[in-house]
DNA sequence: CTAGAAATGCAAATGATTCGCAATAAGGAG
DNA sequence: CTCCTTATTGCGAATCATTTGCATTTCTAG
C-alpha cells in the first residue's frame, strides 16, 4: 500500500490530512519492510517535518492500528514496535531480532491448530505467531 | 512441577528460600492455570505472607523467568502476565481472553515453518505462538 | 553461633505512553 | 477566497507498571 492510498483510507474514515501525519506515514513507508521504535519513527518523521512532536506520533500510530493499516509487536520489556501493513492478505512475519528487518511468511498453521483445539473447551478467536531470527546482513556482522 | 521441586531448583542455583519466597511460589502454584497478572499474584502472596513487597515479587519473577520456571506473556497495553511451566517438553498455550486460563497445545507448527523459512535469508532462533480465544466458562457468562 | 552473602522493604526514579487544554490548521459550505 | 466548525497539534504534566538504591533483615554454610 502506497502513500496516496494510505492518505485516502484516512480521507475516507474522516482524518484530516495534517503536515505531520503526511512526515509520519512517509517516515514509515520508508521503513516498510523494519519494526521501528516510536522513539525511531519520530526522529525520522522529524527529518521530514522538523516540527512534528512525539504525541503526534503515538497519536497517528493510534489511529493507524485502529485502521488497521499498521501492525504492532511489543518486545520483551513491552515496548512498541510498527511497521506499515504490507498486504491484506493474512500472513505472518520472521523478525530479525537485531535490526528489525522483517519478511512475510506466508503460512498460517491455524488449520491444523483448529483441529487440535476442537476437543479443548476454548472458543478460539485470535492467535499470533511471530518468528524470529536473524537476518544474514545481521548474522555476518561480527557484534551480534 | 510441585513446590518443592521449584525449591529444590532455587537452591540449586544458589538461591535462598525465603516466606516471601515461598509464599509467592504456593501462590503462583495455585494459579497454574491461569496467567496472573503481577498485582494479582502480589495479593494472593500476601494473603500468604502479609509482609510480602511488591518489589520482592518483580524480583522472583525475574529470578523464575531467568530460570525458565515461569512463562510470561504481554497483554496488548504491555502488562506482563506470568504463569509457572507445566513441563519441561515444548509446547503453546491457548489463552482465555477474559480470566487468563490456559490450556496446553500439544502442537508446534514449527516444523513446517523451517521448510518454508529456508528459502529466505534469515535464520531462525525463536518463535512465539499463542492463541486467544473464551473459555466455556468466560463464554457462557453473558458480560463478555 | 557467627560471618558474609543474599534478599527484602521502602521510597524514589524511570521511561514509555497518555492526557488536558489552549492554540493552530484543515477543509467544506457559502 | 473567507469563514466556521471540528479535528489536530504541541506542550507539559500525569500515569502507571516496573526498576533501582540503599539501609536493614534474613539465610545458611561452616
Amino acid at each position: 500500500m502506497n502513500l496516496d492510498n494510505l492518505l485516502d483510507k484516512l480521507k475516507m474514515n474522516g482524518y484530516k490530512i495534517t503536515v505531520q501525519r503526511k512526515a509520519i506515514l512517509r517516515a514509515l513507508a520508508e521503513n516498510h519492510n523494519n519494526l521501528i521504535t516510536v522513539e525511531n519513527l519520530f526522529e525520522k518523521s522529524k527529518e521530514i517535518y522538523p516540527k512534528t512532536n512525539m504525541s503526534t506520533v503515538y497519536r497517528n500510530l493510534e489511529i493507524l492500528e485502529k485502521l488497521k493499516l499498521v501492525y504492532k509487536v511489543l518486545t520483551e520489556n513491552g515496548m512498541a514496535l510498527y511497521k506499515l501493513v504490507c498486504s491484506d492478505k493474512h500472513h505472518h512475519h520472521i523478525i530479525c531480532k537485531k535490526c528489525g528487518k522483517t519478511e512475510v511468511i506466508d503460512f498460517c498453521p491455524i488449520d491444523n491448530l483448529k483441529q487440535i483445539i476442537k476437543n479443548k473447551k476454548f472458543i478460539l478467536t485470535d492467535h499470533k505467531l511471530e518468528l524470529y531470527g536473524y537476518c544474514l546482513d545481521c548474522k555476518n556482522s561480527e557484534d551480534s
